[in-house]
DNA sequence: CCAAAAGTGTTGGCTCTACACCCATGA
DNA sequence: TCATGGGTGTAGAGCCAACACTTTTGG
């Protein structure tokens, strides 16, 4: 499971099955782990198989003993989810489907087996580990303005954010490093910050 | 991974394989899903057949793609973490392991396979569950007392608790019921209280 | 009356929230 | 000079941590 923010919007990758009892639904790129693979290899494989997408953070979410694929083949699914911050790094939709696209996540067409509960379970995950991880810096491009930041923060959260709080926040817990340059526009230039690691954070909160 | 406190302390249950490599260590006890069972139904059926013990807590933990089991048979564990109040409850060391029993988590014997990181793992996700669910209730009988609900506390996250402000706070959290009932002894009774559910509630923190 | 564990309040510091105006730039 | 978004401070409330003595019972 990809997600990326895309014009303002939190997005997810889906494809269009070309095979089986649910072809031309909609759901999210997979496949078999090969013998003596590693799940986190066979998720990366995957994912790059599906969409070219080399090196991204990539996560493994909970697994799905669902009755999928096929009616009568009794697959176990590792859900994993993925998150980059260029949606237009994503190429060609692989040869195995019919089609590929991004989809809002707040409006995804009806998915197939039990996509939609995957869907549902990666948002809670990313919504909880934006609140005490440095897991923005997957979304973001290296240099980002506060701005930008906060409109990821608000729009995942879904819930207007005090920008005077939220910077007196965020900077509180040394996650960023302030750049030297600044986006200009038909306004008051904005300082570009970038994170200090590019690594998973937990941030202490009790 | 099932795990009770016992005498004060966290303990689990361990089994000691009986065939295949790894004869002789000890290990989570577990097995393999069933063709079209769900993974819950088939952690459970495990569960009672390791241990005899029909309902309680389950939770699925996390996934490990480990070269488990036999060496070059490619298994993937779907690791379960249950919980329950009463270690007496478990009867019978299964035939299919040559014994059963139950070991202080911070004094393991060496584990086969990977399950030492399981356990680790699960000690962390219970830990942090304790911060921020009502996850206590699976651990202690129906009706408790402030100073076991404490020391469980301490116990688990292993740090010192202040008497006064962890009463506070769980109050204020509305988790429990208390009882007319108390728990009398060589000294002042004590009040019980019991879980207002019986059932995984997340309370709000931030 | 002694031992053992249960029960109970207050204060100071810190953190969080709510809230509105000025600033720098390009057009 | 105007439009656009960027950037900033403060005060009050609520929350949390630190802290020690009194109560009730059984032996």
């Amino acid at each position: 499971m990809l997600f990326a923010v895309q014009e303002r919007r939190l997005k997810t990758y889906l494809v269009q099955l070309a095979r089986g009892p649910a072809r031309g639904k909609w759901a999210f790129p997979g496949g078999l782990v090969r013998r003596g693979e590693l799940l986190d290899d066979a998720a990366r494989r995957e994912l790059r198989a599906s969409t070219g997408l080399g090196q991204c953070y990539l996560e493994q979410l909970f697994s799905f003993g669902d009755p999928s694929r096929d009616p009568d083949a009794h697959v176990v699914s590792v859900a994993y989810m993925a998150l980059i911050a260029d949606p237009g790094r994503v190429s060609r939709p692989s040869p195995k489907y019919a089609a590929g696209g991004w989809f809002e996540l707040l409006k995804l067409p009806p998915l197939a087996y039990d996509h939609a509960l995957m869907a549902a379970y990666a948002l809670r995950r990313l919504k909880s580990k934006l609140e005490y991880s440095n897991i923005a810096y997957t979304l973001l491009p290296r240099m980002f303005t506060f701005a930008e930041l906060e409109e990821l923060y608000a729009r995942i959260l879904d819930r207007p954010i005090d920008r005077r709080n939220f910077r007196r926040r965020i900077l509180a817990m040394d996650l960023l490093r302030p750049l030297r340059e600044t986006r200009r526009g038909p306004h008051r230039p904005a300082a570009l910050y970038t994170f200090a690691r590019q690594t998973l954070q937990m941030i202490e909160m009790l």
